[in-house]
DNA sequence: ATAGGTGCAAACAGTTTGCATGTAT
DNA sequence: ATACATGCAAACTGTTTGCACCTAT
């Protein structure tokens, strides 16, 4: 991740740009609009770099590609809409989430997600 | 889904035994010591059925293949070991999980899944 | 007898990797 | 000049499907 290439720039103005987390393939496509002949190879690497370096979250959903956005706000869930696909970031956290986890568990993180019909469709 | 078959005996059996949630690798390894000959595909296809008939849950963590449990108890979630890979289940919910959806978004269900180290590892 | 199930192998989707070529430094 | 980055294609994993054969009913 040391040099400044076109793709990478894409890549990231991509993400920049996007208002909701984007899988790998969206990316591509966001990103080859100025590097036509962006792969998707690099897309995959770049996502991975990025996230290791901490600019990128992974938005990982059961059974679907996972999602990339740019790390900004506080700690946050996501909402995923089962009409139109898309995942909406929601803030904030319930407060009790480990209280019922067994003795012995040591309990480092925790995903949210809620399912359900978002504000924009029908 | 309607005749009763050997192999298809062997799945539930191996799904009503487990005390975690299988994945489809881990029910033909334990199915087939009961019918040797029984192949992924068939487990897939069992597997999938049954999650339609309602007897089994899918449990679908981000990355990972998919899980199976039979549906039993009332609603839980689930805990996943960072050290051994299990999966385990932990009872009761949260109750202000929607507590910070945006306007307008309405929600129908939801996941969560804790990480860390379960009571068996170190 | 016959519709439903099975096994095998091929097809698939998403992701990763090996390698020759290209390019920012 | 040279190490890092890219593109392509092949490999890989988890899952699905087409098809001929098998079997519970």
């Amino acid at each position: 991740m040391q040099r400044k290439t076109g793709q990478r720039r894409a890549i990231r103005l991509a993400l920049e740009q996007a208002d909701r987390p984007l899988n790998a393939q969206e990316v591509l496509d966001c990103a080859q609009l100025q590097v036509p002949k962006l792969g998707i190879a690099t897309v995959y690497r770049n996502l991975k770099a990025l996230v290791e370096t901490g600019w990128l979250l992974a938005v990982e959903l059961p059974g679907e590609p996972a999602r990339y956005e740019v790390r900004g706000g506080a700690h946050h869930h996501h909402f995923r809409c089962d009409s139109c696909g898309r995942v909406f970031d929601i803030p904030g956290c319930p407060d009790d989430i480990e209280a019922t986890t067994p003795e012995g568990f040591r309990v480092d993180r925790h995903e949210i997600t809620l399912y359900g019909v978002c504000a924009h469709c029908p």
